[in-house]
Order: structure tokens, then sequence, then C-alpha cells
DNA sequence: GCATTTATGTACCCACGGGTTAATTTGTCA
DNA sequence: TGACAAATTAACCCGTGGGTACATAAATGC
């Protein structure tokens, strides 16, 4: 009368592999996705659970709570926007092509990288709470302020750019006008309408924003494509 | 034995006016707090109502629901913005000093808003999903753009604008870092520290910002504040 | 001054979702 | 080869918090 009790209806999966590497990328990965989409109290950790290949228990057991894994997703794509700046090069050009590329580059790593975007908002509701204890995000961001300070030194020594010329400053203004691109679409087009975010409009947009950053720090530039 | 029923201890509160208007004010500003600090998922309708001098049945009663009464929130952070902006004058300016105006003015707002900032932020996350369903909101922000609009054909038209320069562009741009500069303070901060923010330096930024944008659209400027 | 509507207070419901318990399988190393 | 640790599953717990039912006091109007 009894079953085989590897085979009864409450048998559970039975056989499976160990990856624990596999499972935590993918929880990461999907978590990503739903925390940049609802926020931290927003996104649901049973939903999260589901869209990936293994259980809600494999998020406790490696992310502790909901709170912990939000953060490694927070450094997670910290880390990756690093990795992509890495790559930009600029040592090579003079110092006003250098700054144009470095402008242009922000403005379009920006438009690459919405969940990064999303994150960063939510961090900020939160008040940039969970940034702040991270070890490694603060180290992350060096990266492109090196090159700003490489370039305007350049610039300077060369005559070329204003001697007030500040590289952070630099960087909050062209960090500016590429996040709210972006942050702020959805808002901007219900109070505006989409003109300016179509194709050609987001192409002279950029080219406009980043002539203003020139204009303002190269002696004597024309901001030639506002004419 | 029984004692009298306006006395014994299940008494209810036996005493109160009727004073609605005054009841939804007190709601709408405490769930402003609310929802500008913890977000439309994160604010929570029992904290709302304790903080209330009413109760969380009036809410309900007023607004619906926990929506209906982020949706009036929203309505009220946008027109008492509209309200600040109509107040501004710039029409006795010539162009060049009308231009710096506003965009100094915008910056200022911006600074003096922090609630609207934050619930901006939270409608972007949701994809302004709650702000293009309101009725009143498209027309609020008229007001600034209006004020552009006349800037900038009076500058075109004494020649001292250049003939590309756009009305929404200009506003994308002076919104950009205005709101960056609050919306982002928190992240900004954790990765680059706190220098850009007190008070000497925020008040270089925004002339050096102003500065930028007049450069950018005005014939032959020279943006001092850069030096 | 009675009937009706408007406004308010109190107590409660119950689903959702963050987190846990306990058992079971897979791999490892003496 | 068998004990032990690591990885995984299924089932459950229970507080939180959005929302409601019901009673009742204040205004209104005839």
């Amino acid at each position: 009368m009894d079953v085989d009790k590897q085979s009864d209806s409450k048998a559970r999966k039975t056989s499976w592999k160990k990856d624990p590497a596999a499972v935590q990328e993918n929880i990461l990965e999907v978590a990503t996705q739903e925390f940049a989409a609802h926020g931290l109290t927003g996104a649901n950790i049973n939903e999260i659970a589901e869209k990936t290949s293994t259980s809600k228990r494999m998020i406790y057991y490696y992310f502790g709570d909901k709170v912990g894994l939000y953060c490694k997703v927070l450094e997670g794509v910290y880390s990756s926007l690093r990795n992509s700046e890495d790559l930009l090069e600029v040592g090579g050009l003079e110092p006003v092509e250098a700054l144009r590329t470095l402008v242009l580059a922000t403005f379009d790593a920006h438009v690459r990288s919405p969940q990064f975007i999303r994150l960063v908002m939510i961090e900020n509701i939160h008040n940039a709470e969970y940034l702040r204890k991270s070890e490694i995000v603060p180290r992350l961001n060096r990266s492109i302020i090196d090159k700003l300070i490489d370039v305007c030194d350049r610039g300077k020594a060369a005559g070329l750019f204003r001697e007030g010329t500040d590289p952070l400053q630099l960087h909050w203004l062209t960090s500016s006008f590429s996040f709210y691109n972006i942050s702020n679409r959805a808002t901007f087009t219900a109070s505006f309408g989409p003109s300016l975010f179509d194709t050609a409009m987001q192409a002279q947009l950029k080219v406009r924003a980043t002539d203003m950053v020139l204009a303002a720090v190269v002696i004597g530039y024309e901001p030639t494509s506002w004419n």
C-alpha cells in the first residue's frame, strides 16, 4: 500500500546541483531589476524569489535580509559603472578635446545606465544611508575625478582654461544635466511634453550642454552649437 | 449601579467641532511631510493619522485611499511652487539681466523647496504615473516657461542672444543643476565629500552655473566668475 | 424639534510579505 | 564509508499596516 517515499505526492525536488556562485549571481540580477523598478520598500522579496531560479530561503541564506540584499545590489551597480568609466582614455587628447570627450562620455554613460540612475535616486530618497555604510563605494568614483583633475591641470598649464576651473565643480555640473536628463524624464514629459527626448533633440542637447561647459572653462571658446 | 453613560470607562470623546476644511488641511500637511520623507509605499497611514489632530478614519473619509491622498499632496506642492514662481517679475529688466535673474531664482527656488524635490523624485520613481493623471498639474508649469519665452524673444530681437536659443532647453538646463543640487546631495556627498555644499561654495556654484548659461546664450558674454 | 445629512471616533479585520523552522540532499575529507 | 559541513527545499509564522463596520455626535432644514 505505501508508495515509494521518493515519489509520493509530497516528494520534494530530489535532485539538484550545488552552485553557490551562480545562485547568488542570479539572485543579484533579479534583485537589481526589482529594486530599481520599485525601490527598497516597494520591492517584494517573494516576487524576487519567484523570478529567480531558486527559492526565497536562499536569499536569506546568502544575503541575510532585505537590506543586506539591497546593499549588495547597490555596490554592484556602482562597480559596473566604474568599470565602464575606467575604459575611457583621454590622456592622449589635447585639453579642450579631452574635456569635451569626458563630458560627452558622461552624458552617454547615464543614458546607458537607467538602472544605476534609478538606484541612485532611490538611495537619495533614503538620504544615502546605505551607500554611506558601504566600504567599497567611496573609492569607486575616483576614476572620473582623477581624469578631470588631469585634464584641468593640463588645460591651465597650457593657458587654455580659466584659472578658477575646478574639477569637482565640473563633475557636479556634468553629472547634473546627464543625471537629470534620465532621472526626471517622466515628470518633465508630464509637465512640458516629450519634445526634448526624441533622438534628434537628445543629440542636440548633449552637444549644446557640452559646448556650454567648454564655453565656461575654455578662454575665448565659441559655443557654435547654440547658433 | 449603572453609571452615567456620558462618563463611563468606555466614554468616547463627547464633544467636538465640525471643521472639515481645517481637518483636510491638517491631514494634507502631515501627509506631505510623510510622503516626502518616506515615499508612497514607505509612508504609513497609521503614522500619518497619529501625527494629525484627527483620526485615520477621516483620511479615508476625505481622500478615499492612500493613493488618493498622495495625489492631493502632489498637486499641493506643485501649486505652491507655481505661486512662488508667479511672484517673480522680470519684464522690466533688459534681456541679459532678466535671464540671469530667472536662472538665479530657479536655483534658489529649489533650495527652498526640498519637499517638492523629494516628491518629484518619488514621482519619477513611479514613472510619473500619478502626476500624469492630474488634471491641474500640466497647466501649472506654464508660468516659468512663458517668462523664458518672453526673455528669449526680447534677447534675440535685440541681437543679444544666439538665434538657436530655445526656452525649453534653457529650462531643462537650469532645472537640471538646480534640481540635482538638492536631489543628489546625499549620494554626491557620500561619494565626493561635502565640500560643494557649504554656504560659500553653494553661492559660487550658483553664480558660476548661471554665468555658464549666459555664456552659452549671450553673444560675446565673458563668464568672469570662472576666473 | 424631528429627520436627515455630514462629520467624527473606536474598534476591528485580514492579506500581504518579511522572516524562520526543520528536514533533506549534496559534497568533502579523515 | 561515514560523519560533518554546505547547500537547498517546502512549509509555516506572525506583525504590520491598508482598509472597513458600526455607532454616534454635530449641523441643517422643514
